[in-house]
RNA sequence: GCCCCCAUCGUCUAGAGGCCUAGGACAACAGCCUUUCAAGCUGUAGACAGCGAUUCGAAUUCGCUUGGGGGCACCA
């Protein structure tokens, strides 16, 4: 099986939905994975565009067996660094009557699809070309124009094939045209490089998109002309966005690289990104890698396009995070809050603080980047909010004040200043002052975190200390009077 | 316009003639828990696009209609 992407750009998450499929359905089959890339647009690639889509995939763990930088026995797996192998390809089909060179002029080929349109005529190249003889070539040839080569599409019968998802799918050959094999610039197109590749590299089955599914009677017509035989081909649901299109840029984050730098965790998006066309059951939605690998089959893929759900993968992310254990959590989290955090905080970061802070925001998470967010509070030392927020519920700012005032003093006589502790001396602090342990824990949290939501109160000035907890308490004071 | 395909809650899906007064999950809503926010637990609401046909019986089979998508490049 292969992934072959083109490099004109990044690693989109509809590639990668892809890829994860062939990958499963390879590891499944103890297949092997390859990764070829199709670079055969010279006009679109894009600069960094491979090693953005080998950095993605090797995040998320979907290694190739063969392919850029492990090699194989089929490489090159650059198209470019195969041209000869199309272009033989290419002659053979010519010699024996199967192609032909073809000397329209873009301009042309414009013209003539506009008109089509016009006359509300499908669009297809006309074969003016595809019958020249020996003298017009040599006219052509003389006049310097490079051809392209056609394919001769047969004019009559039908072309089928048996999708592995899709079952039977039948085309009539007169409602294709002659198709570009080679392009004047003497790379080949996508059709001709992937039949010759798929052939030579002894690729057992094709799996891509959906959106694939029209040209491949075309790729079947071109392996029967190569006298080869042709692959199975599984088509993929489409992923699409809200409006029910094909997922692109304007349906928000498509890369995986946005979702790495937003802190997903690559095997949330792998679970989330499985279950996007496929389901073991009517419960299951949990999966490992290996889960995946087990129970993974093509028979068991829909056929309906899926709408990205971003509210499901951030849900399925949350739950990814909490159950890491702490050490897994603090690593992860770590680089966020380091490029996360105000420049003002000190680095590099205490791994012990960090670590002690961790449990109390890690179910509070759905994208590790919340992490800065969550425990800012933790770093900085100034905190600025509405000094209104200080005065909850049936306070004034005089009962407020008094609290602060006590609890200050309270606090600064403790002993110990543990989480017990803590619950030990404000609980009943409370009562005392007439409030109710609500309003009084309520005054100290906003003190405390800046915040009217945060993690416990107790646990979170724990962790804080008693002097930031403190300072904290006067710059309070400070404000409210 | 032509070709190909698809159609179950808002979304992802289970369902391959009776197990379906259609199951699960996200989201929504309500309650419980609770020092806030989360998390967790419990519950509520919510779908077989329509119409015909086959059948004792249809979400499941067939046809039509409607809706939606994909493709129709010297792009992949």
């Amino acid at each position: 099986m292969r992934f072959a992407p083109s490099p004109t750009g990044f690693l989109h998450v509809g590639s990668v939905h892809t890829a994860l499929f062939t990958w499963l359905f390879a590891r499944h089959n103890k297949g092997s994975f390859i990764l070829r890339i199709e670079d055969t647009d010279v006009e679109r690639k894009v600069e960094g565009s491979i090693e953005a889509i080998m950095d993605g995939l090797r995040w998320l763990g979907l290694e190739w067996d063969e392919g850029p930088e492990v090699g194989g026995n089929y490489g090159p797996y650059f198209q470019s660094q195969r041209l000869e192998l199309y272009h033989e390809a290419a002659r053979r089909l010519v010699s024996q009557g199967d192609a032909y060179y073809c000397y329209c002029s873009p301009d042309r080929l414009d013209e003539m699809r506009a008109e089509q349109v016009r006359r509300k005529q499908p669009p297809g190249y006309d074969r003016l070309c595809r019958d020249l003889d020996q003298t017009e070539r040599d006219r052509m040839e003389a006049s310097g124009i490079t051809p392209v080569v056609r394919f001769k599409t047969p004019l009559e019968g039908k072309t089928g094939f048996k999708d592995i998802i899709w079952g039977d799918i039948e085309f009539d050959n007169s409602t294709l045209d002659d198709l570009v094999l080679l392009k004047s610039d003497g790379y080949p197109t996508y059709h001709l490089a992937n039949v010759v590749d798929d052939h030579a590299m002894e690729i057992s089955h094709v799996i891509r998109a959906e959106e694939w599914v029209s040209s491949t009677p075309r790729h079947i017509l071109l392996y029967g002309a190569l006298g080869y035989q042709p692959p199975y081909f599984a088509h993929m649901p489409l992923l699409v966005g809200p409006d029910r299109a094909k997922l692109g840029k304007r349906h928000g984050a498509v890369s995986v690289t946005e979702y790495r730098e937003l802190g997903y965790m690559p095997e949330a998006m792998l679970n989330f990104l499985a279950l996007l066309g496929w389901s073991l059951d009517d419960k299951t939605e949990i999966f490992s890698r290996e889960d995946l690998i087990n129970n993974f089959s093509l028979e068991r893929v829909s056929r309906t396009a899926a709408t990205f759900n971003h509210e499901k993968l951030k849900w399925m992310n949350g739950l990814y995070i909490r159950n890491l254990d702490l050490d897994d959590l603090t690593r992860r989290a770590l680089p966020f809050l380091d490029t996360g955090l105000p420049l003002e905080v000190k680095r590099p970061l205490s791994i012990e603080y960090v670590r002690q802070i961790m449990p109390l925001i890690q179910e509070r998470m759905r994208e590790m980047a919340e992490v800065t967010d969550l425990a800012h509070f933790f770093f900085s030392e100034e905190l600025s909010y509405e000094s209104e927020l200080l005065i909850g519920k049936g306070m004034n700012q005089e009962s407020a004040l008094q609290a602060l005032k006590v609890s200050r003093n309270r606090l600064g006589e403790m002993t110990g200043f543990d989480t017990e502790s803590l619950e030990v001396l404000l609980r009943p602090l409370a009562d005392e002052l007439g409030l109710k342990t609500g309003q009084l824990f309520g005054v100290l949290r906003v003190t405390v975190t800046g915040r009217a939501a945060a993690p416990p109160l107790f646990q979170t000035m724990a962790v804080l200390g008693r002097d930031l907890c403190l300072r904290r308490i006067e710059a309070a004071i400070e404000k409210l009077g």
